[in-house]
DNA sequence: GAGATAAATTGACCGCGGTCAATTTTAAAA
DNA sequence: TTTTAAAATTGACCGCGGTCAATTTATCTC
């Protein structure tokens, strides 16, 4: 009756699932990645691969999940921001690699709303870490007056992101041309956002 | 090699669907509409609902944008709004309907971003009058002094938009208790967007 | 080592959206 | 009326995500 540890092979098959997932990615891109191709190529029977991720956005959770976490790496690495034009600068990576692919923001849309609870999963954890992230880039900038000071940086830091998922939606509904980016369009609700000037 | 007008069996066949999704979706809810009950009830193959519309998305669309019409209009209905506690009284209703059903938010979500071009389509006609309304409720108000002139009403209607599916897909992802409703969520943001107190 | 029991895996099967070559129906042209 | 070509419809078929009773494998107990 009792519950036992995982034992070893589950590991094993869980990070080769993962492994061979990242390789499809790396080729077909995210829109590409087929359950049935994961479960051929890593060797185990489909009924495995929703015994370890609940559906297939489980897996893509755990794969944009790291990607997302990289790139907040990447943003931290540069350090606080010194106006509101560096804060679209180190979101800029952050937008284009979502704009890359639907499904990215399809199912960074459908996490982005779980605050707290259930944290084992890595991509809920990025957009936790995201927010506040962005919050205390904020608060700084309200000390040195870049930024209104009349709303809490957790406010203003959940309306970037609604900004940010909002350029997104209208990038995703247009044809573009390969030289403008998801991070101009940002930029005057942003200004407005973070620096009225009334 | 000249092409036609479209006949009248065209027609019935086309509103026969409609009619007959209407139904479905007045008992099952739109997360319920089925394409094979549609066509069994229509009487119809298959292959005759793919021929009138795009996909399944297309034919929701034309049910939904009927639907934010109708909602519109009930927003006309009631008039100039005098403060921003009011527009948020207009907006309450199209949210909570929006808020029954995820397959209405991402269906709008997906058709956010046509401006303009294919208004063909019931629902991006919808979409571009509501931002076209907001704007000219923002004007008004900018003008008595409500609403910061510091931003082309626009771009507040847009932002607008914004912290609306922002504040709809938070809702998607938590339990709610039945007294709350997501315009209460929306009410911090619409203020320090709209009447910032810097 | 021989059961006993939980963990891990299997693969046939299902639901559902979408396709398309073939067929039927309509209406304009001869 | 017959011919002819476009318009409309058909339904067998496919792709793909997801399920679950059955089977195999590992681990614990005596």
């Amino acid at each position: 009756m009792n519950t036992r540890a995982p034992q070893q092979r589950r590991l094993k098959t869980r990070a080769k699932l993962i492994e061979v997932a990242q390789e499809i990615v790396a080729v077909q891109g995210y829109s590409g990645l087929r359950v049935e191709d994961v479960v051929d190529q890593a060797g185990v029977a489909k009924g495995t691969l929703f015994s370890h991720f609940k559906d297939k956005d489980g897996l893509l959770a755990v794969l944009i999940g790291a990607e997302v976490m990289t790139q907040l790496d990447q943003m931290e690495a540069q350090g606080q921001p010194n106006n509101i034009n560096e804060v679209i600068d180190r979101l800029s990576p952050l937008l284009s690699f979502i704009a890359t692919d639907r499904v990215i923001f399809e199912l960074l849309l459908r996490y982005s709303g779980s605050t707290g609870a259930e944290i084992d999963e890595v991509v809920t954890a990025g957009l936790v870490r995201q927010v506040t992230l962005f919050a205390g880039w904020l608060a700084q900038l309200q000390h040195t007056g870049e930024v209104r000071n009349d709303s809490p940086a957790e406010l203003l830091s959940e309306g970037i992101q609604a900004f940010l998922y909002h350029v997104l939606a209208l990038w995703f509904c247009i044809e573009h041309t390969n030289d403008d980016s998801p991070a101009t369009s940002l930029q005057p609700f942003l200004h407005s956002w973070l620096a009225p000037k009334t």
